[in-house]
DNA sequence: TGTACATCAGTGAACGCGCGTTCACTGATGTAC
DNA sequence: TGTACATCAGTGAACGCGCGTTCACTGATGTAC
């Protein structure tokens, strides 16, 4: 509101038609899949004629387009009021899930297989680096938490009087240290840069093949194992 | 050879068009996805007209089917080779990754976001049952090998002496106790189904999200966190 | 308050395209006597 | 070895479909005087 009240009627009725246009497309995602999205059959539905489409969106392509970055942005705003309601790792992992089983479609169309010949736009990368950077923070209070218990998993059996009080780096943690450009200003140690590259490829290997049927029929609980996953992260 | 001698030449002919049509299908979709298999662009491709390929595959979902199928057959193959040599988890995690990005688009139509209207024949999970029986014979072996450390991490401030010679079972563990049905006559206890899972879900999370490109541009090496994320399965 | 004009949402026809699939047919290859 | 027949790979025309996108247009809504 406020600022947004000055738009004209006409204003307001274009955003709206606009947002309707995006839940339909999301409606067909979610029933054939992102490559089948066609602004025809979203016209249809919305008892319009194809051109009509135009006046809204250059191509298809920039209706894709759009729908990615809502996605990003999407997950960036839940990921920034978890975390500014106090969430850690953990919270932020319970956030992701429910995000990604509210709407499978979505999830899938960011970190899903790519659509063949679409070329995400730079502000997407830019959203996602403010994700990470939540995720980060939270690494990082993590860390400080739990006294680093590292990643990579030593053996039980290895006696406990040849861990030395801090912990080792391990051979990712030094390869992290010499390449972390992608944490930019973060001014996170490699153990934690390490922590929040595990937790994201870990939820995803879970969240994903659970998204794409694999776990059916196997029978267990796909949601024990996602938070077994995450216990292997937090130690908790 | 030996038996498959006895191919009339008509027959031989036959496979190897039947061949060649895949090989040609496999490339079309390592450029532009397995949704935009075409089998008049197939047949373009060869030199023939569309309608030849009927001859060869009763319809599109036939040869993806044929497809699929094939990739599955192909990683099992590795996998069984890679055991029969004896190789352990991390030798079959090597194998994986080879698998995988010896053609990424083979990886991602088994392991990716499912093609939209497609299902796959029951054909399919009986080799993924085979694949599964190859990790869980290589994980029981991993777990004899160094005494059980659990995949949930404890973190390391716990004292050590308050850990049982026998590690607790996690909850997940428990959970698996119960719901084993999908590792059919296999005899692992619930610690090593819990150990092949998590293999498939973390070497899962870092090689699909490396084939969608998303840790393009990072600056890390996914080798290396590979190599990281094996290490946390392993210990070693 | 009323008139003249500009803006803009939406339509319908059309373009060219490629798709999966069918069908009747041709011509080469293999088989039986 | 030669002839008659069966098998089967491949063709070309055709069907109906839906797609993205363009274009000239109608008609409603908003704006300026």
């Amino acid at each position: 509101m406020g600022a947004s009240d000055v738009r004209t009627p006409r204003e307001r009725y274009r955003a709206q038609v606009q947002e309707e246009i995006k839940e339909r497309a999301w409606e067909q995602i979610a029933t054939a899949g992102a490559s089948a999205l066609s602004l025809n059959a979203i016209a249809k539905r919305m008892g319009m004629s194809g051109p009509a489409l135009y006046r809204y969106f250059a191509s298809r392509d920039e209706l894709i387009t759009e729908l990615v970055r809502d996605a990003y942005r999407s997950l960036a705003d839940a990921f920034r009021a978890r975390a500014a309601a106090g969430a850690d790792v953990a919270g932020l992992a319970q956030a992701l899930r429910r995000w990604a089983l509210d709407d499978p479609q979505r999830y899938l169309l960011v970190y899903g297989t790519p659509v063949p010949g679409y070329r995400a736009p730079e502000d997407t990368t830019r959203i996602s680096v403010e994700i990470m950077a939540v995720l980060l923070d939270a690494c990082a209070a993590e860390r400080s938490l739990v006294e680093q218990p590292p990643v990579e998993q030593p053996p039980v059996e290895q006696p406990p009087a040849e861990r030395s009080p801090a912990v080792p780096p391990s051979p990712f943690d030094a390869h992290l240290a010499e390449h972390r450009a992608w944490a930019g200003e973060h001014p996170a140690p490699p153990a934690v840069l390490h922590l929040a590259l595990a937790v994201w490829t870990r939820l995803h290997g879970v969240l994903s093949l659970e998204l794409a049927g694999h776990f059916a029929g196997m029978g267990f609980d796909p949601a024990e194992l996602y938070a077994a996953e995450l216990r292997s992260l937090t130690g908790r």
